[in-house]
DNA sequence: CTGAAAGCGCTTACAG
DNA sequence: CTGAAAGCGCTTACAG
């Protein structure tokens, strides 16, 4: 039988209140009196029950995670810095994968309020109005990872991947590369592409660069799925020197087409990924990449998250943080023949 | 303000017991105030809260997994694994990295069972002898991944380490391989490390051939400790012609090391990691690997562990998943020059 | 400084 | 078929 407070209270022969108080480290307690309580709590072993306590105090001191796939990297590393704050404030993680599907979503949150989690992340790559709308209403605290909410109501933490797009491509062009192949998820509509896709564009405008758009692919974000979009873009038979991977995934899949195609990387197509997953460092050549920073957004996220939970902050805010441009050698320099 | 089950009882003018029967799906309700009730349920927008529920039934359908840390992908995948199977069944997870440290695993288990958890899954690669008496006092059920009670007091689900190891040895020597290398994880004594050890030995015992301790080594179980060996191992004069990694992070850390010395892959030097995490197949060459069903393991203790929380099953066992012999071509076979 | 008592939001015998 | 009531294990005003 498990041992509850009125156990320890009967040990040592004081009221259920004065125990709780002592478990609770309330102060105002007799120092003898603490003294037998203590010792009644370690001679019966007694463990709190945190269920009892959250219906009481009316919070659960955890938090739900929404997130795509934890399988995927990127992610993993944002749920690692999630955890470890979690672990600095107390508080749990219930973690859900989505999957990008919309009923898994509603269903996830479902239960994540059911729970009673105190706030809950959501990470994805696209926010629709619908989620939006179900996220507002929701009786937990909110933070968005990776993905803004446009309408200004829920706070969210990410990089600005315009900028970070519009960066990259830069450095490309000044490299002299005019041809470009873009490689991107297949949620085409999703904020992420779209805002990336704005950085390119403006950066090739300035430079009075064309994108072939027929060498602009949607599709599987995998390695896989990046082998696949190139020998879909080689065998179009279109001319490219460079193309953007979404992920660096996807690049390394691209890498390996391009070879096995006969190409030399970077000598005859030179190849960006995105995110700085630890593997872009092992390839050879190194891929030249993004560097988000994938701990940290889960980390901010959760300490915003936490700080609404706790009321310490109530203000909505969109946080940018800062990303890394990585130029390794899979980018080739054609201006220095 | 939270609506809850008495604010719905009022509205479709019925007790709460009657709610509540509804909200379970318990039969013998009326079908018309069945009606009623979920008319009022839609119209307030209740939604049950799950902590009252389980200090009630006793029971929280949430289950617990201590794992060392989720960034490595070998965990990532079981936790996927035992994620979906807690959505089919209904549980969720609360997750919690322990580092490999025992203090961690500790509080780590003191917080999830204070949270009542059905139960908690242990992955870890080694079990101590004193973990393992705390998780058998724990009232939640339990269910170890990756490693076994050997006191058998514990059901558990994982790969014959020392069988696999001893497979792998046996087809590297009939390559002709004689000379070995081994890169270990850093924790020695480790459960793991120690059988997979003893299949490496058994299998050269039985084709008389010595093993070089001095090419022993335990370093950091990441891509940058497999490189760090590597260089070792070329610094220390001695010959070997093929090595035995812990897991396929540090076969490429290795690789890469390897050819940073000059030396190519598999003529020089072969190498064989452990997992078939991924990225294997996507090195070049391709690394030849132990394929670990990280996925099932993962899968199969949560359905373990769920059935035993649902009372349907009650004998401890230990599981032994089949695993799998992958040979790609970083292991050269010198039978064939 | 300490205790009696109410109450957090549910479920479930029990009685009708 | 339905409801009144007890109780899950805590916390916390309130009174003393």
């Amino acid at each position: 039988m498990k041992v509850k407070i009125v156990d320890v209270a009967k040990e040592a022969n004081v009221s259920v209140a004065t125990v709780s108080r002592v478990v609770n480290n309330i102060p105002l307690v007799n120092e003898e009196t603490k003294e037998r309580v203590l010792e009644a709590i370690k001679k019966t072993g007694y463990k709190p029950n945190a269920i009892a306590r959250s219906l009481k105090i009316q919070k659960t001191n955890t938090l739900g995670i929404m997130i795509p796939d934890i399988t995927n990297p990127f992610y993993t590393e944002m749920v690692r810095g999630a955890e470890d704050v979690c672990g600095i404030y107390n508080y749990n993680i219930i973690l859900s994968n989505t999957d990008f599907d919309h009923e898994k979503e509603q269903n996830s949150l479902g239960v994540l309020v059911e729970k009673q989690c105190d706030g809950i992340i959501y990470v994805g790559k696209h926010l629709t109005d619908e989620l939006r709308d179900d996220l507002i209403d929701a009786p937990s605290e909110i933070v968005l990872g990776c993905v803004p909410d446009e309408s200004g109501q829920l706070s969210g933490v990410l990089i600005d991947n315009e900028a970070a797009a519009y960066d990259l491509t830069i450095e490309c062009l000044k490299m002299g590369h005019t041809k470009f192949a873009i490689f991107y998820d297949e949620y085409k509509e999703g904020y992420i592409n779209q805002k990336r896709l704005q950085g390119i564009k403006k950066a090739l405008g300035e430079w009075n660069v064309e994108l072939d758009d027929d060498l602009v692919y949607f599709g599987s974000q995998s390695t896989l799925g990046g082998y696949h979009m190139m020998e879909e873009a080689l065998a179009s038979g279109r001319e490219f020197t460079n193309v953007f991977c979404f992920n660096d995934q996807i690049a390394l899949g691209a890498m390996r087409a391009a070879e096995d195609n006969g190409k030399v990387i970077p000598d005859d197509v030179s190849i960006c990924g995105f995110n700085n997953f630890w593997i872009a460092e092992w390839t050879r050549p190194q891929i030249t990449t993004v560097g988000q920073p994938m701990y940290d957004i889960g980390a901010i996220a959760t300490r915003m998250l936490i700080k609404m939970c706790e009321k310490e902050e109530r203000e909505t805010k969109t946080v940018f943080v800062p990303y890394e441009m990585l130029m390794r050698n899979s980018v080739k320099n054609l201006k220095s023949e």
